[in-house]
RNA sequence: GCGCGCAUAGCUCAGUUGGUUAGAGCGCUGCAUUCACAUUGCAGAGGUCUCUGGUUCGAAUCCAGAUGCGCGCACCA
């Protein structure tokens, strides 16, 4: 029946029958296993941003959780790995708007309903497609959990937990400093800017008392925001601490602005004396936060939403780009230099997607409140309070010193904590269309005091149709959405909660969240604050992090360096267990795996390698007429077998994928092809008379066979699937898949 | 500025609590081949483990410093 195997794996032909051979029989739903499989052990997979298709970064995270479900399951758990999708908010947004500018149609005139629909249905289409690719790729997840984040009963349960937030007075709506994006018209947290180095000129001001020619000498890179200035801030212990509480004159607008004393100007650094801006810069809208009392002009903006001097900047400057305004205003400003401007270098921050130059403006946004303790259990929430007594911040950084929660490697922890220490109130409202929409509305009414109290703000997982405090119909829902990590933050327990009933309590905590290392502060971080406080259990035992897949040259992969390694691809010429190996072998845990078509095609030669190493065993095959009499060299084979199974189980047991895949190659390639079969060729021939020795040379090698198909099945799983399906000793119907390890 | 890493064979990396001649893959050299597999086998060359000092009977491994490189965080105008 054997003879027949062709010499070369191929792995386009067995491919899929195999994946569908996985899928009709039900167990990559776990309650469909065995009665053997009891304690559960779960995994959440990162839900891919639906916006595009799966890259080399993705075949990873698929193939590092695949193997650790698909052990578990042999090793009698019982696995859940639970699929799903995110929508992405911002990045989707951003690729949609690349799309359409490529299409020659313009994103801002559109209709908002018209472009959620657009947006949608070039979600739900990636979404599709990338489902397919996880398929190839050998995912063994439960299809039947699969979740996507603006499914109706995961905003439900996002939408519940902005409620409780806000009852408990985490969740806030203020005028602050945020960070503008001119381009994309849209606030972003602090994770989603980053800063670029700029060489910029530092002007030397002066700022001229009143009716007199002693001056301030103020250092700015910003002249053009001059006409906002509403006082100059000086250090008590600088040389202008004799004007504190005089007054100077605004040089361009020739108002006069009070000159106050400050210890957050650096003696050290410019002229130890500061222009105050509130409205264009975070320090200076602290400082005037600190001094309302002491300045009688309410402070305004001269840059507008588009990036464009408003009327406020006065005649010269107004409508001008910011870059136009600076020229503009150095030439008005030239009477009043003290010196020639000095060249500059600092760092500006920009936006992460389009590399725009964050405008810092004063809005009106909805923030959470990360490092206070929540009030007193509040009357009002629906959902118990476990964790009154922590903030959020707290809550994690707790967690993870009292190693509840573990990170694989450990050094993410020191940065994990370095960044939890420095952490501020978070900006969770977008003004974009791609998102949840927050779910508030503002009576416009206001017609009774609750209602002014609160400012006309109600907080409501549903429509409220009517103010709750003056009964008003007339309610405008706010038209900002959610910051996608404010709903992925909550996605095991949102995914969990909503599945099927007793999922929750099933499988919550889950037991490990393997994901990038990018998105340690972004995802993670998000998810064991939030985890905490909304269920009072961490989501997770481990964090497996793993690096950025980058080309042989060490350069990330993109587009436009035309390195990337479509996995997809590559799988269809070498077969996805080879992609998987390479994926695999020499990388370990926190590093960037280098990964080349080479080291691909050396494993696409360690599946034919296992392909013809089993072939040789099943062309050999015959029935024995004889009780099998092991030789002390058959019982050591047996011996090395069981050794390097033990090996590979304890690396798996500690996350070392790399030396467990290793160890797998090695034994199956040096000990068993090259060694132990080369060593029965003469036993298992026709020729040897010694039947009980022929047995015992062919039991040793269908059994070694037959182990090796287990342990290097989460690695491989299709090829050994395949044999598994054609040894002579396999029973009729049973998968390898959920075989005994 | 604060913080986290890395430096081992030509290349990419392992090296788990300090303990004989420091490992793997790829690459390289030589030989073999009608045999399950040339997508192969066998053999081999190749390393002052960045430098300096310290701890120790003993250091690639622990400590301190230097040099080089990478990265994260950050409201110095």
């Amino acid at each position: 029946m054997n003879k027949e195997l062709s010499s070369q794996y191929d792995s386009k032909q067995i491919e899929d029958n195999i994946y569908k051979l996985w899928e009709e029989s039900g167990y990559f739903n776990p309650d469909n296993l065995p009665a053997r499989h009891k304690k559960p052990f779960t995994i959440i997979m990162p839900p891919p941003n639906a916006n595009g298709s799966l890259h080399i970064g993705h075949a990873l995270f698929v193939t590092l959780e695949d193997i650790m479900i698909r052990y578990q399951r042999m090793q009698g758990r019982k696995a859940l790995w639970l699929p799903g999708a995110d929508h992405a908010g911002f990045e989707t947004q951003v690729v949609y708007n690349k799309k359409l500018e490529k299409e020659g149609r313009s994103f801002w005139d559109m209709p908002r309903e018209q472009l959620y629909n657009e947006i949608k249905d070039f979600t739900l289409a990636n979404k599709k497609y990338m489902e397919g690719q996880l398929k190839k790729l050998g995912a063994s997840c439960d299809w039947s959990r699969e979740k996507f984040t603006l499914d109706e009963s995961i905003k439900e349960v996002v939408n519940e937990t902005f409620e409780k937030l806000y009852n408990d007075g985490l969740v806030y709506r203020a005028e602050k400093p945020v960070n503008w994006c001119t381009k994309h018209q849209t606030t972003l947290s602090d994770l989603e800017i980053k800063y670029e180095e700029r060489a910029d000129k530092l002007y030397y001001i002066k700022y001229k008392l009143a009716n007199s020619e002693e001056y301030i000498e103020v250092a700015t890179t910003r002249p053009e925001t001059i006409p906002a200035d509403i006082a100059i801030a000086v250090h008590p212990k600088s040389k202008w601490a004799k004007y504190i509480g005089k007054k100077v004159v605004n040089p361009l607008t020739k108002k006069e602005i009070p000159v106050l004393s400050d210890m957050a100007v650096d003696l050290n650094f410019g002229t130890g004396a500061l222009k105050i801006t509130p409205f264009h810069d975070a320090v200076d809208f602290a400082v005037w936060q600190n001094h309302k009392s002491e300045i009688d002009i309410q402070p305004f903006s001269v840059i507008n939403q588009y990036g464009k001097m408003t009327e406020e900047a006065g005649p010269e400057m107004a409508g001008m780009k910011v870059k136009e305004a600076r020229e503009k205003s150095v030439e008005l400003l030239r009477p009043n230099f003290v010196k020639e401007p000095e060249d500059y270098k600092h760092q500006v921050s920009v936006c992460y997607k389009c590399g725009t130059i964050i405008e810092p403006r004063i809005m009106m946004q909805w923030f959470i409140r990360m490092t206070e303790k929540p009030h007193a259990q509040n009357q009002k929430s629906k959902i118990k309070n476990q964790n009154v007594e922590k903030s959020l911040r707290d809550l994690a950084v707790d967690a993870v010193k009292s190693k509840k929660i573990k990170f694989i490697p450990a050094r993410f922890e020191k940065i994990f904590m370095h960044w939890m220490k420095n952490l501020h109130d978070w900006n969770i409202s977008r003004q974009i269309v791609w998102g949840i929409q927050i779910p508030a509305w503002y009576c416009q009414d206001m017609a009774n005091e609750t209602c002014k109290k609160n400012n006309g703000v109600i907080v409501s997982v549903k429509n409220p149709e009517k103010c709750p405090h003056c009964g008003s119909a007339n309610l405008k829902q706010e038209t900002d959405v959610f910051d996608t990590w404010f709903s992925s933050g909550q996605w095991p327990y949102a995914t969990l909660m909503t599945t099927k009933p007793g999922d929750f309590e099933k499988y919550y905590p889950t037991d490990v969240m393997e994901t990038g290392w990018d998105i340690l502060f972004f995802w993670v971080a998000r998810m064991i604050m939030f985890g905490l406080y909304r269920t009072g259990k961490i989501p997770f035992k481990d964090v497996y992090l793993h690096g950025l897949v980058r080309d042989k040259e060490r350069q990330k992969m993109s587009k436009s360096k035309n390195n990337v390694i479509n996995p997809l691809e590559v799988a269809e010429v070498y077969g996805t267990d080879a992609v998987r190996m390479a994926l695999i072998v020499g990388n370990t845990a926190g590093n960037d795996p280098i990964i080349s078509e080479d080291k691909i095609r050396g494993y696409r030669n360690f599946a034919t390698k296992i392909w013809n190493a089993s072939r040789f065993v099943l062309m050999n095959y015959r029935t024995i007429d004889a009780k099998p009499k092991l030789t002390a060299k058959d019982k050591k084979n047996l011996k090395d077998l069981e050794t390097a199974k033990k090996k590979i189980a304890k690396y798996l047991d500690k996350y070392d994928f790399n030396h467990a895949a290793e160890t797998a190659y090695h034994y199956f390639w040096h000990t068993f092809a090259d060694k132990v079969i080369e060593e029965s060729k003469p036993r298992i021939r026709p020729e040897n008379e010694n039947l009980a020795d022929a047995a015992a040379a062919q039991e040793t090698l269908i059994k070694i066979l037959e182990e090796s198909m287990k342990f290097l099945h989460p690695f491989m799983p299709f090829i050994t699937e395949q044999i598994y399906q054609i040894l002579p000793t396999t029973k009729e119907k049973s998968l390898l898949m959920v075989e005994e390890w």
